[in-house]
DNA sequence: CGGGTTTGACCCGCGC
DNA sequence: GCGCGGGTCAAACCCG
């Protein structure tokens, strides 16, 4: 009936150590998402990522972007309804999480570290997730945050902004996951996840 | 072997 | 009507 795709052989670069399946296997805001697309964006070098929630009956998506105007902020965008609270068995506490981690002015703990592989707040249910933003909102203020309801108006997608400079309070093992904030151009594969959300180009050593 | 990622192609809405 | 660009599909590939 219509052309179909033609010859897509492909040849697939070697994928990091740490983008292994346990390391997406919980996703920052608590569910499994899975990538099923990534595109490049306008104006910008970082490619843009779309997920889609893996739990059936789940038509939750999300966009994660990396901004162009500062490579270190990482911008989530959700569309759709979560119907099912705490989909995943958590196997920590997100009480370890720093405050920074919900920076997203949404609420959820979000993309830091980069789309969907950074697990920055992994087990934390809606409304942990609402709570812990309520009170986090009220003394972080990172640059463009946007604070809009999770999961409360959802006929309008939602975009989280997660920053993972400026947090000085960081631990280490999220600044293992973050961006340096001075070395936006030094976005090496050894960033780890940031593959993800940035062109292969970029995370390939410029020696070689 | 199943589930997840990668990535080129396809679809379609929108602006000109 | 056409071209562009964003979003999605799906084959190939990878890994536990």
């Amino acid at each position: 009936m219509k052309p179909k795709k033609k010859n897509q052989k492909r040849q697939r670069e070697p994928r990091f150590a740490f983008m292994t399946k346990s390391d997406i296997d919980h996703l920052d805001d608590g569910y499994r998402w899975r990538k099923y697309g990534q595109k490049a964006v306008k104006n910008s070098p970082f490619p843009r990522s779309y997920y889609r929630c893996t739990s059936t009956a789940c038509g939750v998506k999300k966009r994660v972007e990396r901004s162009s105007e500062d490579p270190s902020i990482v911008v989530t965008t959700y569309e759709g309804t979560h119907i099912h609270p705490c989909p995943i068995t958590p196997r920590g506490s997100f009480g370890m999480l720093p405050p920074e981690t919900s920076t997203l002015g949404g609420g959820i703990g979000s993309s830091i570290g980069g789309g969907g592989g950074g697990g920055a707040s992994h087990f934390m249910s809606i409304p942990q997730m609402l709570h812990y933003q309520q009170q986090t909102q009220q003394t972080i203020h990172h640059h463009q945050q946007q604070q809009q309801p999770y999961f409360r108006n959802l006929t309008q997608p939602m975009t989280l902004i997660g920053t993972s400079t400026t947090n000085p309070t960081f631990p280490p093992s999220f600044q293992q996951r973050s961006f340096c904030p001075s070395a936006s151009v030094n976005l090496s594969r050894d960033q780890g996840l940031l593959q993800d959300i940035l062109p292969s180009q970029m995370l390939k050593d410029p020696e070689e």
